[in-house]
DNA sequence: GAGTCGTGGCT
DNA sequence: TAGCCAAGACT
């Protein structure tokens, strides 16, 4: 168990937290005309709260009776499980999450645990989550917390921000989520929300833009309480009602208020989101070669990662890419293993 | 700002 | 089936 932390703010087991509701958030954003809404079918979609209802709290109510219960929603999470949590789900679902984060949180339960091992041992651990530069960068980060912060996850989020793996989604999260401060929180669910209810487009840009952080903003609640919760159930309806697929707007819970559904949920017109392809590329290859390191608890032989791709100029790049990356530690003889540093 | 970086379930 | 998608960060 960590030093004892703040507790969590946005879990539904925590009835006291449950918020004051806020007025509207002052006015709406300034490119907004101060209008009521379009009949429905008829609307251009305007960059506001439709008829300056606020979003809040209706999605805050929503939350209360729909929440996940989530292990690193729970108060005995502490600083170091939310932060644990945020970097497994970065990418990845929560269903895949569940498991690796109960193993790690036990075996690792302060960041100083973590800090302790060696990194290698951070990506076995990782297993089959994906993208296991996010262990060695947890790694790091349990270091620098180790070192700079006294063991402590750090609540300013300047100092969440300069620690490995943290950018600004995760900075913005840990400080909310663990500590329950005042943050606009904009991660691809809270992006899509926004992007439907508000703007009344069915996707987000591919990129997060400076007019998505103002509205984030804008739309943040007054006070730290609501703003942590509002967080948390912005994030949640897009995961579990305004999907990117097959949402389901019967169980939305400001549907009446939705400018994207308003406006007849026209189909998304810009430029393809980019799709991504894996099979063949060197992902795939990288994968491979670390997944046999990852099984193997003593150094591999090159002529064991050969076996896992027949072509050995991507297979040799992708040896390379690992080992730059400090995934792989290569040893004298041609044999590797996971980082012992 | 566009590319890169894993993995597996779902449609 | 072959894409699409899942709580991003970093270069």
């Amino acid at each position: 168990m960590t030093a004892p932390t703040k507790p969590s703010h946005n879990g539904p087991s925590d009835p006291a937290a449950k918020p004051s509701r806020t007025p509207a958030p002052g006015t709406a954003p300034d490119t907004v005309p101060d209008q009521a809404p379009a009949a429905p079918g008829t609307s251009p979609a305007g960059e506001r709260e439709a008829s300056g209802v606020p979003l809040h709290a209706p999605v805050i109510d929503w939350f209360d009776e729909h929440a996940r219960d989530l292990p690193w929603r729970r108060p005995e999470a502490g600083a170091w499980g939310v932060m644990v949590s945020e970097f497994m789900l970065q990418q990845t679902p929560v269903s895949r999450v569940l498991p690796v984060y109960e193993q790690w949180l036990a075996r690792w339960p302060r960041p100083a645990d973590l800090a302790a091992e060696a990194p290698g041992e951070a990506v076995r651990a990782w297993g089959r989550l994906g993208y296991p530069r996010r262990a060695l960068r947890l790694h790091g980060a349990a270091a620098a917390i180790t070192e700079r912060h006294g063991g402590d996850v750090p609540a300013d989020h300047a100092q969440l921000l300069a620690l490995p793996g943290i950018g600004e989604y995760t900075a913005a999260a840990v400080a909310s989520f663990a500590y329950g401060q005042r943050h606009a929180v904009l991660d691809t669910n809270v992006r899509r929300v926004f992007a439907r209810a508000v703007t009344g487009v069915q996707y987000p840009p591919n990129a997060t833009t400076a007019a998505e952080r103002k509205l984030a903003r804008a739309l943040l609640p007054d006070d730290e309480a609501s703003a942590a919760r509002w967080a948390a159930a912005s994030m949640e309806l897009g995961a579990l009602v305004c999907t990117a697929k097959n949402e389901s707007c019967h169980r939305c819970p400001i549907a009446a208020q939705c400018a994207w559904r308003l406006a007849g949920k026209p189909a998304h017109d810009g430029p393809p989101r980019r799709g991504q392809t894996y099979a063949g590329t060197d992902r795939q290859v990288r994968g491979r070669l670390l997944a046999v390191l990852r099984d193997a608890h003593v150094p591999v032989p090159q002529s064991a990662l050969d076996q896992v791709w027949h072509e050995p100029v991507q297979r040799a790049r992708a040896l390379d890419g690992l080992v730059a990356d400090g995934l792989v530690e290569p040893l004298a003889d041609g044999m590797y293993r996971l980082p012992l540093s």
